[in-house]
RNA sequence: CCAGACGGCCGGGCGACCGCUGCCAGUCCCGCAAGGGGCGGUGGAGGAAAGUCCGGGCUCCACGGGAAGACGGUGCCGGUUAACGACCGGCGGGGGCGACCCCAGGGACAGUGCCACAGAGAAGAGACCGCCCGAGCCGCCGAAAGGCGCCAAGGGCAAGGGUGAAACGGUGGGGUAAGAGCCCACCGCGCCCCUGGCGACAGGGGCGGCACGGCAAACCCCACCGGGAGCAAGGCCGAAUAGGGAUGGCCGGAGAGGAUUCGCGAGGAUCCGUCGCCAGGGGCUUCCCGCCCCGCCAUCCGGGUUGGCCGCGAGAAGUCCCUGGCAACAGGGACUCCAGAGGAAUGGUCGCCUGGUCCGCAAGGGCCGACAGAACCCGGCUUACAGGCCGUCUGGUAUU
């Protein structure tokens, strides 16, 4: 199914001042949690990262690992904001995959179980608030 | 084969799995409905999509008459084009053995201004070294007249040296004390005429002794062109509220004073108003004329914001061919339909091939894949770009 997307500045905003970070090689999150509804995602890629090209291959890159880790059985209450870097660009998609995730457990959001590498200890609690 | 010139083209390929988005038809599911979802088919970044430098289409606003001015742009000639500052063919100048390439290429007797440094002098210029004449002083020779030499007041000259980006025509000859277009020939330059060309211009002839340095990319002059803003243009729909808007109608303001009239009266109403005051602000580029808005009344429509829809892709379109033209291009025929997002799709991952590079004796392995991402649409220009393909031509070399 289709993640919904936010797209308002004020979402953004609001999910950089109060949401919980976690850095990784390939990738930062910001998740904000108790939203009260569904699942939403935003992508940031700042000019700093490249030109047009490269920012759009850095944000389907996140874009595709979200909906691989997320995609099945998103957990509701979150706005979550991958933030790509340079690494985003040329990190093995593998470990790109497992940088977000990792991310995703730091900040509290529930890991889902079905994702599609099984292994390590990907606990089964589905997010339910 | 080597080196080079010009023009055109491509700009990784194939496959598998999983996705996003536009459209199409059928079917199934959800929903009262509007609609949504699944399955299937099909389309889905560029030659520059970029910079936003020109020109148009499209949209809204402004658009009354006359004149002037400002600002911006263009600048050899002819043609092409919807238009252009683009393109094509020429002309002139410059470069290259050549194919070919480059040029911001109107006017410097309309005017103003500038020409640093160096240099004597930088525009009706100038004399440092120098060349020539040379009063005179001194020295030497001589019996003398005088001769020679050093220095030199003063005068003539601008050839040579030297400075400079540029020195007031060049080369050669005559001429002269030395010189000088002072005179002559050729070249250059200017003017006039003839011939050829639509024209820029070219060729030829005559005259002129040279007068006219460069910079117009310093200002400027001349000719021609130009309304403004832009798809966040602009339009529509729905929800929710008066401070907005449209149309029509009416109207200088106010004071002292005066007249008539009503009222017992304070005072009121109407008219006059020759006296003095105010007569503003804004808009139409400016100015003059002219016009409009800012007040009151009536009727009608509903703003900001937010969400959705249209605008939005069949076009100055593309491919192939024919005709005309040196060409840009034009005309005709057949066929094709070719991206439409909206925090913004056009992808993610993997395998094989391929190109480059590095390591290795090799087998093989590692790394990399140019520049760059549509946003209303076209025509150009400019800039960026790994690697590669095709064609025409030039200069060599080899062979026959």
């Amino acid at each position: 199914m289709k993640l919904p997307r936010m797209k308002k500045r004020r979402d953004f905003l609001r999910a950089a001042q109060r949401g919980k970070r976690a850095a990784r090689p390939g990738l930062v999150i910001q998740a904000l949690p108790g939203t009260g509804g569904p699942l939403r995602l935003g992508f940031t890629v700042t000019k700093k990262v490249g030109n047009a090209v490269v920012r759009n291959r850095t944000k389907r890159r996140l874009r595709e690992a979200a909906r691989l880790v997320l995609g099945d059985s998103p957990p509701e209450g979150w706005d979550i904001v991958l933030i790509g870097r340079d690494e985003t660009r040329s990190r093995p998609f593998a470990q790109l995959q497992g940088d977000l995730r990792g991310a995703l457990k730091q900040t509290g959001v529930a890991p889902v179980a079905q994702s599609v590498a099984p292994q390590s200890g990907a606990s089964q609690s589905v997010a339910s608030s």
